[in-house]
DNA sequence: TATTGTTATACTCTATAACTATA
DNA sequence: TATAGTTATAGAGTATAACAATA
C-alpha cells in the first residue's frame, strides 16, 4: 500500500470526486426504480453483462456480501428471466450464472439512461473536459495495473 | 438540462470517474461495518455533521427515501447517542435532528479512515494529481453554481 | 385541507449459522 | 475435511398506506 505515496493533492482530488458523484445518487436510484431493479440486482446484471459464465461466489465477491445473499438476489433475477443458472461441468458444486437476452437488453437500456443522465463534467469547457478525461484514463490504467499486481 | 451541451469527452470522463470509485466500495463498507454503522446511517451522520438542526423530512430528501424510513434510522442513531431529536419552536409538527458529541467524534473518525483508505489517484505523478485536483475543483464549483440556479 | 412525523405491512438486503452435495 | 451453494433466522432498509397532531 506504499505508505509514503499519499500526497496532499490526491487526497483533495479524491474528496472532490466523491463530492461530484454523491449528488448523482438520486438519478441513479430513480433510473433503477423505474425498472423495478434494486442496486444489488443492477450490480449483478452489470457484472454478468460481459457474457462470461460466473460462479455464484464470484458474484458475492463483486457485491461485497455473503454467498447466502446471492441466492435470493439471483432467484429474483432468474424469476424475471434476466439471468440463468447453469451447472458447471468441471465441478458439480458450482453453478454458473449467465445473462439472458432480456437481461442484456435491460442492462443496455439502463446503461444508456445513466449515460444520458445529468453529468456535472459537461459544465466544463470542452478543452478542460478533454484534459480531465486524459488524466482519468491514466488513473484508471494505473488502478488496473495495481490490481494486477496485488 | 441543455440537451445540446452533452459532449463526448465529458461522457467518457464521467464513466471513468465511476470506474475509479466503484472498487472503493469494499473499503467503504468495511470501514462502516467495523463501527456497526449502515450506509444510510453514515449518510445521516454526515448530513448532520455540520451541526445545523435538520428536520426529519430534509434528511429523508438527502437519503432519497420516504419520511417513514427516517424514523427507524434516526431511532437507531438516537439509541446509540449519536443524534438527538428536538422539538422545533416555530412548528410543533417538526422535529429537529442534532448531532451529539459522540456522533461528531464517530463522524470524524470515519471521515479520517476514508481519507486514509486506498486512493487510486495517489498512483499518478504529483504534477498530474495537481492538474486533476484543479479541474475537479472547477467542476465542483460549476455543479454548486448549477444547483443554486435550479 | 394540507403537512410532519409515526405506525403497520410487505418485500428486499445483509450477516450468521446450520445444512446438502459435492470435492 | 474443505468448499459451493442453499436454507433458516434475525436485523435493517425501502415503499405504500393509514394515522395523529398540527398548521
Amino acid at each position: 500500500m506504499a505508505t509514503g505515496t499519499r500526497q496532499a493533492p490526491a487526497v483533495e482530488a479524491w474528496r472532490l470526486v466523491h463530492e461530484l458523484t454523491g449528488p448523482a445518487r438520486g438519478w441513479f436510484l430513480d433510473t433503477l426504480r423505474e425498472r423495478d431493479l434494486s442496486p444489488p440486482q443492477w450490480l449483478a446484471l452489470r457484472r454478468l453483462s460481459c457474457g462470461e459464465p460466473t460462479p455464484m461466489g464470484e458474484l458475492a465477491a463483486t457485491l461485497h456480501c455473503d454467498n447466502s445473499n446471492v441466492t435470493g438476489i439471483v432467484d429474483r433475477l432468474e424469476r424475471r428471466g434476466l439471468v440463468e443458472r447453469r451447472a458447471a461441468q468441471h465441478d458439480r458444486r458450482v453453478k454458473h450464472l449467465v445473462i439472458t437476452q432480456d437481461g442484456r437488453a435491460l442492462h443496455a437500456e439502463i446503461a444508456a439512461a445513466l449515460d444520458a443522465g445529468p453529468n456535472p463534467l459537461a459544465a466544463l469547457p470542452r478543452e478542460e473536459q478533454r484534459a480531465l478525461r486524459d488524466l482519468l484514463r491514466r488513473a484508471v490504467a494505473a488502478q488496473r495495473a495495481a490490481d494486477g499486481d496485488d
